[in-house]
DNA sequence: CGAATTCTTTGCCCGCGCGCAAAGAATACA
DNA sequence: TGTATTCTTTGCGCGCGGGCAAAGAATTCG
């Protein structure tokens, strides 16, 4: 299986860091799923058709159920995208950073947002209308290539988790969950590779299908065997080799 | 939410018809998702870049894990797509009749097939290699556009399926797998919808995420309440509404 | 036509993990 | 600094449905 390659290459910005004005912007769009390959002059043209909107922490940048006019992507700051099921349980799909997207679908008429995107802090995001988006994809196929390989990505990665829904149980779900987020937000440090994000037991829950309470009983006996280190909404995964075990073992 | 417009327009061919070359294929074509919005000519070039292959029943047309090299459209017959995760479960994805497709990926590089297509019956498919797939789409955006919307409302069923098996309980989600499959599959005859396709209750229980036991039990169940009508191998919806009231219900 | 195979049915036991309760602890806010 | 709020922790009971067993029934094949 093959994993979206840009992801690893791309430069993350330090959370921590204050939200002004960034360059290189065009380097952000360079380096993104949706608009590598692009030549200069292209990623320009894609630049202007953009416009630059600003959100506060909490605030959401798109509503599910809306209707999808326009795509973003972060340029700074972060997002968290969530579902939230007809009978009230919310599904954490997964978290944005600079250089991450979403609404592709507003390229395409008639769409709702499937998701909520809420800014977890403060951040800001490149904002392309639909039809505009369309207007680029017609002319630079290369971006609805790109597109359809993001979206192939996606589905890829949300059959992978219906398998696991399917056939794991929850120190495995909540396992895979973990290694997932150190790999997307994780951010190297003396002690272990650290969730650079607020990640509370309810928030893990969301993301691996299961509730707080068990999250809480299965990071609490990690932490008793230094498997990781938890603070309040927080958790900094010290053995990422003992996580692969746990995530592997089979029944 | 928006559903795949022309799945509802496009011309369903007899299981039963006897395998022949078939007259218009162009008519699949341009009624296909894929390549509909193109022009006659346009279709006639991507007509003349496929190859037409048939396969017998039971026979393997991509297999999971491959590396994906070819795109295939379905002529006639009809076939069954389906994933075997790692612990040895396997999961029905869909299944496919005339003008659906699968293997968009093999126009991305260095990806595998994420499942394996097995024709139920006697069948034939065009197939265009990857890298001619991938020339098309560069040639007429549209098609990379249409195959970014395929790809963007296979990640919403996945997404609703996942939160289905979340949140749902068993009998809610056999009811949904099978309108589904009415919708998907169905023949609509005096007494009811016929899934048209070979479908044991091992089949259904993998399509909705259960075993063949519990989907025995409730088929048994329902057939007693006259909601179905079943066989060996085979479902008739007599009662959609019943469905749709069990697949709708609250807990 | 009979044997073999495959699919379906029904009973029943067990375990995973959900969910509720009841706290304690950390953080935010006035 | 103290109060209020929110998050975390731990205990425990219950139920859904998986899975095994043991048949019966339908279909296939020799």
């Amino acid at each position: 299986m093959v994993h979206d390659g840009s992801s690893a290459e791309e430069t993350i910005y330090r959370r921590a860091t204050s939200c002004v004005m960034i360059d290189p912007i065009l380097h952000i769009l360079a380096d993104s799923s949706v608009f590598q390959g692009l030549s200069e002059r292209e990623l320009q043209d894609v630049r202007e058709a953009a416009t630059m909107r600003r959100y506060v922490a909490g605030e959401l940048m798109v509503r599910q159920g809306d209707p999808a006019l326009a795509f973003h992507m972060l340029i700074c700051g972060h997002a968290k995208l969530v579902q939230v099921t007809p009978d009230g349980h919310q599904v954490l799909i997964r978290y944005a950073r600079p250089g991450h997207s979403f609404g592709l679908r507003s390229a395409l008429s008639g769409f709702e947002y499937s998701l909520s995107a809420e800014a977890i802090d403060d951040s800001r995001a490149l904002v392309w209308y639909g039809e505009v988006l369309a207007q680029l994809m017609e002319r630079y196929s290369r971006i609805a290539f790109n597109g359809m390989r993001m979206m192939t990505l996606r589905n890829v990665e949300m059959q992978l988790r219906y398998q696991e829904l399917l056939t794991e149980p929850v120190e495995q779900r909540v396992a895979q969950a973990l290694l997932r987020l150190s790999n997307d937000m994780g951010q190297k440090t003396k002690e272990g590779i650290l969730i650079d994000v607020p990640l509370s037991r309810e928030d893990l829950a969301e993301y691996s299908g299961t509730t707080l309470y068990s999250v809480s009983r299965i990071l609490r006996q990690w932490e008793n065997a230094g498997v990781v280190r938890t603070g309040r909404e927080r958790v900094l995964v010290r053995s990422q080799d003992s996580l692969l075990d746990i995530a592997a073992a089979t029944i």
